[in-house]
DNA sequence: CCTAAACATGTAATCGCTTCCACAATGGGG
DNA sequence: CCCCATTGTGGAAGCGATTACATGTTTAGG
């Protein structure tokens, strides 16, 4: 429980320069610096998180707002911005609302807000506009991935064209019966992104002159069984049958091909699948999708706040425009049956 | 940018009477008390988790160390903590090592000592002497979830038993060629678990006169890819092969089943696959399995830490032994053929 | 109606650090 | 050789709460 003032009195100084020493801040001489260095290292004093912050206002602390840590792109990206804070030598304090309402007003309501943090980072959450504007009166920067929210930097990729080029992908190969594999309104709420996935591959269909079936506009909650069991329910139905499908996720495309093969089709023979995330789990699947580097984003948004708080150079602009995304051909799409 | 004072202005009381107004300590009478919550909400006044912490020594902050979340486990386990804590109104801080040694030795050597936590929960890392040392001395709760930690609280399902009765299982089934499929030493270090499963797999192979054999002791590093990749090495092998395999995570069972697919062979028909875990996508597989409640042993964890704190009563002892498994009988074992 | 216990509230010390300001020592230019 | 700009250091004022202690008020029992 050694205190700075412990730390002072090993060395001999005074406490502003133990406090300056070891922080950095202000002028101190190399052999004082030394001194100080080893009393503090043979005290075991670390300096109390609580106690600086109060003092200084800063916390090197960020808060990070998910609404789950279940789907493969939000622990990607988690991944990918603990990583980075923990080499900038930030704390992380999750925030993590489940879906749950009433969770979601305690994390916006209370706390976001006791100043604990230096800064935000929400992971594609469609926030309320009074959640914007408590976010905003904190006065603090936020960044967010994936959603897009006024007045906030956003990371994201370009939703749109990834679903038209993949949907583009399918036509492009001799498709004409292209289904849509979206998330359902629900879902919507939370992750906001689908629409505009959805709006590229009607542009897409257009474009090639086909015609967009509203009953091939299937939607699921972006999981895996999701994916499943939308995809099996309408291969068996005995309408007629799309040839391929444009899954929103990868996870989705991975449920898409395990309900073809459990019917007896085959991929691509039967049905082409391609999905949007580039999964790990992608190559085993033989997927084809849009790779979007979701580790990558979650530094990158560390990145973005670290420069907002001034601990960074402001990079010209790695942020501004999309976060690039990458076309992955595998053997889940092909021509479609003569 | 309210702070204590103004509300106490704003209330006409002292800034005393608002504190203890607002955090409940303390006696305040019920009119008194409506004013200040009036003034405060009026003022969008939060408390100072910095100043509040320093000034009481409680800081209603937990740190949860994870070797990672991209795995099923962990993000369930996350899940059940986030949840139970933000119920009780605590923040939770992550730390992420990422397998990666320099994280480790940053977040045990500093960031978990800078005295903003009240109590720590690690998952199924296996934890150094020194860096136990680290934590007890730190004299906060400590409970971990997983490992087997010398003098720590520990939260954690009967492994050695788990892996028996799935290895019964198969033998009651007539199996008598049955491969194990654990973790490489290399995953051994941070999730200190796989060995007492093999020991209960070898155990009921003893048990039913059944010879361990070496080659069919397979590792993987708990993915579906490493489970893919090593089920379908050994029966793609002209050399004998196993009738059952016994999967040490419901991942790499479902690596197992989908490797088993991809040759041509029936899962359960030419190949039995038995899980451990109770993942989410068990049922779409049909996997056969012993579930384990990841998202209780978090909320369990975090009722710990809180009886710990003394915020809790001290349930008469929910978590001293194992936490309960379930075994989920599916449709990936039955008799093998004949 | 009196007194002691219970209650309500204010005063002020404290938590452990950061940082502004003052002051002394050092050193280079005129 | 003197003066002023630097540089290094200490003193002390906060940062925004909590809480022990003191003080003034009720309330209830005798």
């Amino acid at each position: 429980m050694a205190g700075i003032k412990d730390v002072a009195l090993g060395a001999g100084v005074s406490v502003a320069t133990v406090s300056r020493a070891l922080s950095g801040n202000g002028k101190v001489s190399a052999s004082t610096r030394a001194k100080v260095q080893r009393a503090a290292e043979e005290l075991g004093y670390v300096v109390s998180f609580n106690a600086s912050s109060l003092a200084s206002g800063r916390s090197r602390n960020i808060g990070v707002v998910v609404p789950t840590v279940g789907r493969w792109f939000f622990s990607t990206v988690l991944e990918g911005i603990t990583n980075e804070l923990i080499e900038a030598g930030y704390d992380l304090t999750l925030y993590n609302t489940g879906g749950q309402d009433q969770h979601r007003e305690s994390v916006f309501g209370d706390l976001l807000l006791r100043k604990r943090l230096d800064g935000v980072i929400t992971l594609t959450l469609k926030l309320q506009p009074h959640e914007v504007q408590q976010l905003a009166s904190v006065g603090k920067p936020v960044v967010a991935i994936g959603g897009l929210i006024p007045d906030i930097d956003t990371i994201r990729v370009d939703d749109f064209n990834l679903a038209s080029m993949a949907t583009e992908h399918l036509v492009g190969l001799g498709h004409r019966e292209i289904a849509y594999l979206g998330g359902t309104e629900e879902f919507e709420v939370d992750f906001k992104l689908a629409s505009a996935r959805q709006d590229g591959y009607e542009y897409a269909l257009d474009q090639a002159n086909l015609p967009v079936r509203p009953e091939w506009l299937l939607t699921a909650d972006f999981t895996i069984q999701g994916g499943y069991r939308k995809v099996r329910n309408v291969m068996a139905a005995p309408r007629r049958q799309p040839t391929a499908v444009v899954c929103a996720s990868d996870e989705m495309a991975f449920g898409a091909i395990l309900a073809a093969r459990d019917l007896g089709l085959s991929v691509p023979g039967d049905l082409s699948v391609v999905g949007i995330d580039g999964h790990d789990l992608g190559e085993l699947f033989g997927l084809t999708t849009i790779a979007q580097d979701a580790r990558g984003q979650g530094a990158s948004a560390v990145r973005k706040v670290l420069q907002l708080l001034g601990e960074r150079e402001l990079d010209r602009d790695p942020t501004r425009g999309f976060f690039p995304t990458e076309f992955v051909a595998r053997t889940s799409t092909a021509a479609p049956r003569a």
